[in-house]
DNA sequence: GGATCGATGTATCGGCACGATACATCCGGT
DNA sequence: ACCGGATGTATCGTGCCGATACATCGATCC
């Protein structure tokens, strides 16, 4: 997941660790911000793949041969994406399966790089999503119809409120598949559409 | 956080891992599930801790000696809480600290164990856990007032969302809070108060 | 002028939870 | 007689987290 979100924040320009946890932070809405303890390796790992590039400046040449021998001294690394890399964007991005919307962090990142995404792939993702969510609230209901007459107060009111959350995200994704779906129905009347210049 | 789901769940009485993660799915919503691969290791920790006690009836006893080697034949193992887990659960039941409510997860299952919670600590960390989501609210709002012209319309829906989770989250906090009260004024005035039993 | 504090910046460590997987038992339906 | 699904225990590799350490730099304070 922090891969995808690398790569694809990489696509707009090379950035070092710090400025990535921010962007990320921004984009994925302030709440479930990203701790160096998994950005660091996740950068290692998409080095290691070939997937990103550090240029690293090393400043060490600047300083005299008598520099306190090799403790500390580092320099600012900036990270820039492959044409590897970009592949394997591309074909992130247009993942469709369940892998893009079965996890709620995988989901959010396919949602935050959607101006990468075509629109077909937008709209399944959309409904896949908008499945899982529903299959959740369901199983959800299910539980506590059949367990509500034993559950004390707070266990009840914390799994209404687990209910109601779930139940406005499929309201949310329903308002964003109709407002996708007249998109494409607009794009089809246009002079414009998609792939098929002749006209 | 599972260490206190399972010593809550002991609580009660004694059980085995399958029934555990069964009861914990239950209590927690449904959602949020827990999986063996955390759940075996956690019981480990707790026996080597001596907070839980497996009590293994082992049904070897009942195989011929030729039995095929020593492959498999587990038999069911029951956990237990011991005195010291009893302790221990009574400590974690009290806590009042950000530990309490900073996480999600372990806010839920504070929620969810309650009714073994004094009264004046369940207020408190109900007051912090909503200090806690209205800073997220707030630093949310701010994000979004700030960059909002730079985000595309997807990034900006996800965030709105997630604003609006946030913000039901809060709302929900104080309706709890406010019961919470009106129980605290309606038991300081009848004649049954906390652990005053003389009059 | 120097001290100090917060933002910027890189990096590691132990711990914890996850999904996938393997294996075994038992029971009900076909 | 068989077979699939619920029950049940357990491990493995992977990924992410919080805490921590260390270093630089500018601004503010005394």
């Amino acid at each position: 997941m922090l891969e995808f979100a690398i790569l694809g924040l990489l696509q707009q320009s090379p950035m070092h660790g710090y400025e990535l946890r921010k962007e990320l932070a921004a984009v994925l809405g302030g709440l479930r911000s990203i701790s160096y303890g998994s950005l660091y390796p996740a950068l290692k790992r998409l080095q290691a793949a070939g997937l990103i590039a550090s240029d690293d400046p090393t400043p060490r040449s600047l300083l005299p041969a008598d520099a306190p021998a090799l403790t500390g001294r580092r320099g600012k690394v900036v990270y820039a994406i492959t044409a590897e890399g970009k592949e394997r964007f591309a074909d992130l991005v247009s993942q469709t399966g369940p892998e893009a919307y079965d996890d709620e962090g995988r989901f959010g990142v396919h949602l935050a790089f959607f101006r990468h995404t075509a629109a077909d792939v937008r709209l399944r993702i959309l409904e896949g999503r908008r499945r899982t969510v529903e299959r959740q609230r369901d199983r959800l209901m299910d539980s506590l119809r059949r367990t509500q007459e034993k559950l004390d107060r707070y266990t009840l009111e914390l799994q209404r409120h687990g209910l109601d959350s779930v139940d406005r995200e499929v309201r949310w994704l329903t308002e964003l598949i109709d407002s996708e779906r007249d998109d494409a129905a607009r794009a089809e009347q246009t002079p414009t559409p998609p792939n098929d210049g002749t006209t």
